[in-house]
DNA sequence: CTCTCATTCAAACGTCCGTTTGAACTATGC
DNA sequence: GCATAGTTCAAACGGACGTTTGAATGAGAG
């Protein structure tokens, strides 16, 4: 049982010990579904990037949508992971503000995921597109994987806006949940004057996730309904 | 040359004098593609649903990509022109302020869309879809149809906010244009404690454009940076 | 070496896709 | 009446899709 198999018949130094058959299908994975979406995305074109046999994704996974499932729990894991870690400690010091709340929500989504060279955008952009997908079972799939934390947000953004009905705290998280998946998505680099405002660096990503946080700030401080 | 034949073989009074085959194709287009995306929608589902010739979308249209873009066409257009209409009416009075701004360009896509019984969730859907769809192609096809008006509005936006640095005003501008898609698509209404923060009837559709522009313009008058 | 089992492979499966064809049908103009 | 042009139709086109098959290949275990 080779688990860590090398490629086919290539030549492989000791070094860099490279990515198995199934560690490369889920990275191309990433790349072409963050980028087509999943329906306008073959199995063919990911195999094939992936120089991977085209039956080599029923093995290792057993479908496409099941391809699609384990990307997005290991690319959602650590984001996940972070956002707990990072309410543990807020919430350990007592009631934390919104923006505390917030920033601790949005960072992991964007500064944790963009800057890491080459497939921090590339993740972040996967996350994204899959979060909004058109077919409600892949958004789901989407939810399933980042419910659990979700559900913790929610109650401590109440809690830090006593004021705010509880339907306006929700509406106000999914509009969060929103924007930041439509800026991991890179869906709004098209928009007029935006050419500048979007990520395009990792230097950048810091300025984008500063500017999120203030605008969500300023939202949720002043335009819920009490 | 019947410009608006009746359907096939059926019966057919003189009052409701039937839809065209191509004003058929056209509104199950709006609500297929508002369901299942572009790639997620064949042309064989909306031409059965439309009791149509799978000929007739190319004969009317000249290929699906074709179809799409005509129903974009058909659903921005009066969203398009209220919009004109409002800005034009607000100038001509001087100043707007941002909150005036934000009205006039929500509102025509929520209020306007939003209540006219059946059809008015399906065309709000459509567009809010076809706006953030996974293929570049296909949104920047609806950016070519609402890209006039928008240049509009970020002029205005930054008159009316003077201290903002333009990139701040083109940033809150692309998170108002995806916030109000997002709550077009109904992308939202999975999220956790949003089962009713969400539009299910035609009288929720004014509280839910209340929320949103509330929640805009805190954002634009207190979460941008100058 | 031999057995074992995980992995890879070329090839084919049946199905659905968008598009095209050419004939049939329909209503009007002359 | 016939001619004409707009429209609908069943059928087929080649190609791409996700999935399956069964044999080949590879590396460890005994």
């Amino acid at each position: 049982m080779p688990e860590r198999a090398v490629a086919g018949g290539k030549e492989n130094s000791v070094e860099t010990p490279v990515e198995s058959t199934r560690e490369r299908l889920l990275n191309i994975a990433e790349q072409r579904f963050g980028e087509g979406g999943y329906e306008g995305t073959s199995l063919r074109a990911i195999t094939v990037a992936a120089a991977a046999n085209i039956a080599a994704v029923n093995y290792h996974f057993g479908s496409k949508e099941a391809l699609l499932r384990a990307a997005v729990a290991r690319a959602m894991a650590p984001v996940n992971t972070e956002r707990r870690r990072r309410l543990d400690q807020l919430e350990a010091k007592g009631q934390p503000t919104a923006e505390q709340l917030i920033r601790a929500f949005v960072e992991p989504g964007l500064d944790l995921v963009l800057r890491r060279g080459e497939r921090g955008p590339v993740v972040a952009r996967f996350i994204g597109r899959v979060a909004f997908d058109p077919s409600r079972r892949i958004r789901e799939l989407y939810a399933a994987e980042s419910d659990p934390v979700e559900a913790r947000y929610l109650a401590a953004l109440q809690a830090a806006l006593p004021r705010a009905a509880p339907e306006s705290v929700a509406f106000g998280y999914v509009n969060m949940l929103g924007l930041l998946a439509l800026h991991q998505s890179q869906a709004l680099s098209r928009a007029p004057g935006a050419e500048t405002a979007d990520l395009d660096a990792g230097e950048d990503a810091g300025k984008l996730a500063e500017n999120l946080i203030a605008f969500l700030v300023a939202a949720f401080d002043r335009g819920l309904r009490s």
